[in-house]
DNA sequence: ACGCCCGGGACGCCCCGTTGGT
DNA sequence: ACCAACGGGGCGTCCCGGGCGT
């Protein structure tokens, strides 16, 4: 009636649901999160929740796929497309998640699959998903950088992949809860040593150590 | 008189109760652990854990102090006690986590790092102290590495521990929300690689410290 | 559309609330009452009674603002509102009140105040409000009775007001726990003769005031 | 054993748990009252509470028994046992009353009977033979008072008997909501100016007035 | 279609009064 | 005299659908 103020707008609707969802789920967990507090915080009610999602589930396998993902996609894989070395762009990524004190409530992947992947089959398929997608990511950049001659050809790109964003995930864990970045820190530095190892000798590759790279630990 | 049965066994009860406790808080969680089932599992009745424990978050606490520790003295510190090698006996015991099918729930620590830290500091400062001596324990493996000539003597071994734990922790948060235990695998192939950066060159000990070692990643 | 039944009707089922709160309250006092035992009462559920009132206490505020308040008008105060003489329509108050059985679970303001009032300020304040409403009623009627005329200038007519109710609340006591209304009756007996001291004498009305008055059991 | 401390002393166990719970039912009530407090504030354990009381009504009935009934002696009706004049004497245990700030926690025989006595049988019957013995207390001085020629003889001592009790108890209740011995004061002087309605005329007694005074407020 | 108010059950934790074995 | 254990609710409150307006 009276201008553009409390017009139905579904869309911002749901928009507002799935960000004050997935504020409140951060915060507290899925389980704990109390739907109450989530429509209070988006400024819409009861009925309006349920309209969008059936239930509270829903909602939060919405979260999943759409924020969650959203994010993993912007802080950990854009910034390693268009690297020239991946391994350099990689420590990169380690570092500017180390300088950006986000200790406080951890990594929103971790939380939820922490709480929810032994409790629920759908939190857990959508989780594993992005950790794949996660994985994947690190993986394609290895793989390009073994093309380039960056990475040494003898390396297990997949098993290298999934080791970092363990590293990254359990660094983030300790550093949530010890309140302090400096797990990040040690993880950066883990990190980075490790990644040495899968440098390349520039020239060539040396021959006494191709062998040892796959057993090593086996 | 008539048999064990029916008798009073204080003891017996609150271990039963704290090994219940353990059990459910981590299948579900803490928060979503329901004390009813907690009772029911322990065979006993609500009043003898109030007998026993104040609150649920007394008996949490007292899960933590005492099953928790217990669990994390036994497969991480005291199999390091008595090694000659520290490198080849974190490596062995990431070996034995790895074989060890516990994927299914992951690790109770990490859970409940993830699901209370950030709200009851309670939990926050009992978990806290595990990780410290858990990264302590790694810490002073290495020390006594650095010592014997195994590990190079340029190595920060807090951090180090640190990024060991934090690998661990991260590989097997990754193992459970999978359900396989193939990260597991991935994290020994890194750890062994990450290790092998650390030992000492045969031989001699001090010219392996070119500076590099401190400053990578920095 | 088919008929009354199950139609929404919130104002209805607050009142349904207030209604069967005051009875369990009056008949159990407010700490022991149970929700459960209202809410069957009332014929709603928990989520009804959680919808309109934020807990217990929030009912047994709202049943002292809105029941007891409405009783305590319409039985002591109404009836003195357009009374020829002030001192008779006491008189027969407290007649009318001793041959209402209302014996049994004694008066609802009496049973809360002494429960509840040195153990909650909320109720504490409402219950004072209360009876400061009450005694005003009276000594506004004593007064009226002053400029009429009836009543000797010279009674202080607050306190005069808050003896009247306190031994109409006394009496009222007496007989809840003799489970017979003789203490009302001795109570309007009292009352009576009390009263009878503070009537004008007929045909003029400052002589009475000889000073006694005031400073009786001074 | 090293003294006469940790000795059994039954009696004196008996005792202090009859104090604590006097004290405790006074301040909360006989409901809300925790045996637990109790006993802590007795200094001694449940078992100690269960070998002396059957359970805690059996608590309950001792303490309105023994020590209810001794403070009520104590300040109500020994005061008037050697007492030249009834109606002084009753002026000045009122005085005496309204000087003492109990207004905190109320009357412990109004508190119980207002919770208790609808409820409870035991309780109601011990505490109207208290109020009993009260009331007949203040008769008998009535009586005496009569026969000494400074009480008329047309009054129903024990119907004023009543309602002096009535009013002092009305007094206490409205004190204590009030958290204030105002109303203990109001009281005071009613019931000085009732009780002067009582007094025999100096010489002969009234003719005019013997009629009125049983038929007044009838 | 969209949103809102109202109501429905279901447990969860807490804690209490009480009783057997020592 | 007592420690340990027992069950039974009490309140809170949470997630979730229907009945109506817009």
């Amino acid at each position: 009636m009276q201008g553009p103020k409390r017009q139905r707008d579904p869309d911002r609707t749901r928009e507002r649901l799935l960000d004050a969802g997935f504020r409140e789920i951060h915060r507290q967990g899925f389980q704990p999160a109390s739907l109450d507090t989530i429509v209070d915080a988006a400024g819409v009610t009861k009925g309006a929740l349920y309209h969008h999602f059936a239930n509270k589930r829903a909602l939060g396998y919405a979260v999943v796929d759409e924020v969650v993902a959203g994010l993993l996609l912007q802080r950990w894989l854009e910034p390693l497309e268009g690297a020239a070395d991946p391994i350099d762009a990689l420590i990169a990524a380690v570092r500017a998640a180390a300088v950006a004190d986000q200790c406080e409530l951890g990594c929103p992947l971790n939380n939820l699959a922490q709480e929810m992947s032994a409790t629920d089959k759908g939190f857990q398929r959508r989780i594993d998903r992005l950790y794949r997608r996660w994985e994947a990511g690190f993986a394609e950049a290895l793989e390009r950088g073994q093309r380039d001659g960056k990475v040494r050809p003898d390396v297990d790109v997949a098993a290298a992949a999934t080791f970092l964003v363990a590293s990254i995930e359990g660094a983030l864990g300790l550093a949530k809860n010890r309140k302090d970045p400096q797990p990040l820190h040690a993880c950066l530095e883990g990190v980075a040593r490790y990644l040495s190892t899968l440098r390349a000798t520039t020239g060539d590759v040396a021959p006494a150590s191709r062998g040892r790279a796959r057993s090593v630990g086996g």
